[in-house]
DNA sequence: CACCAGGTAGGAT
DNA sequence: ATCCTACATGGT
């Protein structure tokens, strides 16, 4: 099979019934769902079934190999999972500029399947403010739950297993959400359900500057430093944000003697964060490969 | 029963 | 400005 239909500079195959689209050693779907910036991949004997907004895909890799099937319509393809995914961005480019760093080059050649993805900035507020003081797989239930209550109903996964879309602010606005399992987080979620509607905070990245976004997200209560750049670079796309927590601290401790600097990787330095967290974890015996 | 998890707010130096 | 501590919940 060669040669397809283009979007965006990404070939792939129509089929019925889905879309093929070659493997690429700069997307692994393992890799993405276990690196901590999405909450809502799942993975069930290799099938793995995403949701953004209010648009669910089943991916897998058919017998033949090289390949990934997507489920969905061409339509969805082109519009959401290209964009959500960010195929149209060359990763390998930003590898190539990496190697020089010899603990970055091992990252690549473990985590190389990383990329990052765009997703919904309001999503990307409550997961990370729900994120602090907090560890990954409990994140997950806590976004699976808000969404069991308060999203709405959108595909059906199996036939017991309903797929239910990421409550938007509307959805949550006067809800009570001390029962969720949140803790202390809640009460943040509740007040920021009224600061904004859901389409508010996406376009805010055609009205903003990257700046005047992270300002705006400072001033909530539950958004410190850390989780601002989170929503930036998980949420708005902005390439040069590079969270730090607890992992990336030590990291810089132990293999850079203290002293990292982003800038160096301008346009991307969030995606080299993205490849240190998973990598340093990965060392530490934090994730298990 | 301590300690920890992709931190932050609020208060005290 | 920088440092300190409480904070909900569930898992080792």
């Amino acid at each position: 099979m060669s040669g397809g239909y283009v979007a965006n500079n990404v070939v792939y195959q129509k089929i019925p019934g889905g879309i093929y689209l070659p493997e690429n050693p700069t997307f692994d779907l393992k890799q993405i769902m276990d690196s901590g910036q999405c909450f809502r991949i799942r993975e069930t004997n290799g099938v793995y079934s995403v949701v953004t907004g209010t648009h669910f895909v089943r991916i897998g890799r058919p017998r033949r190999g090289g390949y990934l099937f997507y489920d969905c319509s061409e339509d969805d393809f082109q519009h959401i999972w290209i964009p959500y995914f960010d195929l149209f961005t060359n990763y390998e480019e930003y590898q190539q500029k990496m190697v020089k760093d010899s603990f970055l080059a091992e990252a690549i050649q473990h985590y190389g399947g990383i990329r990052i993805l765009c997703q919904d900035p309001w999503e990307m507020i409550v997961s990370f403010v729900i994120s602090q003081r907090n560890n990954i797989p409990r994140i997950r239930n806590c976004v699976e739950r808000l969404c069991k209550r308060y999203g709405s109903l959108i595909a059906w996964e199996s036939e017991e297993y309903p797929i239910f879309s990421f409550p938007t602010p509307d959805q949550l606005r006067g809800k009570d959400l001390s029962d969720l399992g949140l803790g202390y987080r809640a009460k943040y979620i509740e007040d920021l359900a009224y600061y904004n509607n859901e389409a508010a905070w996406l376009c805010m990245k055609d009205v903003c500057s990257a700046d005047e976004i992270k300002e705006i997200l400072l001033r909530q209560k539950g958004i410190g430093e850390k989780v601002a750049n989170c929503i930036m670079l998980f949420g708005y796309h902005h390439m040069d944000s590079y969270p730090r927590d607890v992992w990336i601290n030590r990291m810089i401790e132990d293999v850079y003697q203290g002293s990292f600097d982003p800038q160096e990787y301008k346009g991307f330095a969030g995606y080299v964060q993205q490849l240190q967290f998973a990598y340093y974890r990965s060392l530490q015996g934090e994730v298990k490969k």
